[in-house]
DNA sequence: GCGATGTGAC
DNA sequence: GTCACATCGC
């Protein structure tokens, strides 16, 4: 038996709504501690994980884990049912193969149940560990998507580069280049408008646009949003679910291949070589980088994620990730 | 002659943006008592009755009895040249084939006239007696037009079950199911925000959401709808227009038909079956129940409607309304 | 004709 | 920041 009773029906609502495009099924997870999910985009590359903790909840009953496969798409057209102050209660029987959402008016005069079939969903849990980041940025979420989303009408890839003093943001495209520089800014009176580097030492990593822009529905939820950066490791963009949990995001680093030159010629051709610059990049599916996350032996997978269809990742367990910072100049922030 | 003048301009272009998208053509017939209007919607399905009184008419002229044949799109696109707080007035000479609008500023600093070529339509006048309801509730218009397009997006048809203590809106669909219950609700210190249930006898009637989402758009014309239904009659959905008369909307309710009982089931792998509720249901013409409306012999038709396409509705003068009461079992409302 | 997105007003 | 209205795309 689980029934979780969230008092801001919005939040649910603007978490399915940052979903619901990356991944069309998943499992969500519910044991005593937490309502949570974790899956690939469907083109394998990205990766979210979602948790809510069951402190957040005005009431949480989770008798046993339970993992319930379902539709995103599906679940958000019921949740749009639900007013942004409804009082949301989620229902789902042990044995059962649906789940039941509840919606309550905030004065009782209105209650609105769903029932939803449950899927039966293929999906591996990886246990992603707390990595050390060489830089962690955090800033206004709007601003970052402002951001992503001006970038991605220039070019397809941004490069995000972080300095002692700054973050950039650089992309390029036919019609031109673009760089936009944040600085470190930290916005004692405001807060939420605050930008602040945690940084290491300087990297510059480079991500394609698509699922940046794709991670930034999220940011309804969070008035922040950390990005989280390493030379070889996915990035993660994280935005916090007030007071219950996160929403994160990893993406893997496009790698630099020199093979590909007279690839990259073509779509770009009025790149300006420099020494040392190596201008192709490949999106990395993420299963490739499974290497670098263990498996969290307090979870059971029900069974193994397919293989995407690039052949090129299906080895990936060997092959070490390219060396990003040295592949690409860092570029100074001014 | 005919010359009615209305103060509120923005009335008349509410009242056709609600009409214009169920009904293409249609006849405005004027009288001494008042400008009216009565038609069926393009696929003979629903019926719509408008009336605005002569009392709400700042003048009111008409010589003698005239029927004004317009395109609704036609009618609305000109009144959408009119201001919200423009005085409206339509005018027609009895001979002429032209109707003219004509749209004043408040502070009469701008005069517009707008002339439209009348059409001849075909239509039928049927006499609507005020029939006796198992059933009357009143609700916020804004929320009874959330709940239509909410369960829209979950099934085609909705279910109206009305008790005592409340009235339940339940759909079905590919991804599951839907039911809102709204509890009665004096609501004495806001009667807008009021949601009220005269009954009779508990009734449950299922109808088209695509029809009842139409008869929305006339949301903005009044903050309560009435909803009027009785086993064997069609539902009445009513928008008061301020102090001048109403719109109604007339939807027969879907029939229970036991012969299709196998295609429900294609449709519906996981329905519970329970006994006496009969699942497929038709919609049916409305003018099938063209013996249930006696014809208002104070107004003569010009000429008689064409039948639907529906070989099954033709014969309807003889056909009984099935007794939708036994085949649905009411369901209660908690 | 309906749904989704973007813009403007409260 | 939220809600409503209008416009554009499917």
């Amino acid at each position: 038996m689980l029934e979780l009773r969230l008092v801001q029906g919005g939040l649910l609502k603007k978490v399915l709504e940052s979903l619901k495009d990356l991944v069309n099924d998943a499992n969500f997870d519910c044991s005593a501690s937490g309502f949570s999910l974790q899956a690939m985009d469907s083109s394998h590359v990205a990766l979210v994980a979602l948790l809510l903790r069951s402190e957040g909840f005005e009431h949480y009953r989770c008798d046993r884990n339970l993992s319930l496969g379902m539709n995103l798409n599906n679940m958000a057209k019921m949740l749009k049912c639900a007013a942004n102050d409804d009082i949301v209660t989620i229902k789902a029987d042990d044995a059962s193969d649906s789940v039941t959402f509840m919606f309550e008016s905030p004065n009782q005069d209105k209650i609105a149940d769903f029932e939803m079939k449950l899927m039966d969903i293929d999906s591996e849990h990886l246990g992603i560990p707390e990595a050390e980041f060489q830089a962690i940025v955090r800033m206004p979420s709007a601003e970052f998507a402002r951001i992503c989303k001006d970038l991605s009408t220039i070019g397809d890839t941004v490069v995000i580069s972080v300095t002692k003093e700054g973050v950039k943001f650089s992309t390029r495209g036919d019609i031109g280049t673009a760089n936009i520089v944040c600085r470190q800014n930290p916005s004692i009176d405001k807060p939420e408008e605050a930008t602040i580097i945690e940084m290491e030492e300087p990297v510059s990593l480079t991500f394609a646009l698509r699922y940046m822009n794709s991670f930034t529905k999220a940011t309804p939820l969070a008035n922040q949003v950390t990005i989280s950066l390493s030379a070889d490791l996915p990035v993660v963009v994280e935005y916090r679910v007030a007071e219950m949990g996160y929403i994160r995001f990893y993406l893997a680093p496009k790698i630099e291949e020199e093979e590909h030159m007279e690839a990259q010629m073509e779509s770009r051709p009025q790149a300006e070589i420099k020494p040392k610059t190596k201008l192709k990049t490949e999106t990395q599916p993420i299963d490739d980088i499974k290497p670098k996350i263990e498996h969290n032996t307090d979870t059971k997978p029900k069974s193994v994620v397919k293989k995407p269809k690039e052949e090129n990742g299906a080895n990936g367990e060997s092959k070490p990730q390219v060396d990003t910072k040295a592949a690409i100049e860092v570029m100074d922030v001014e």
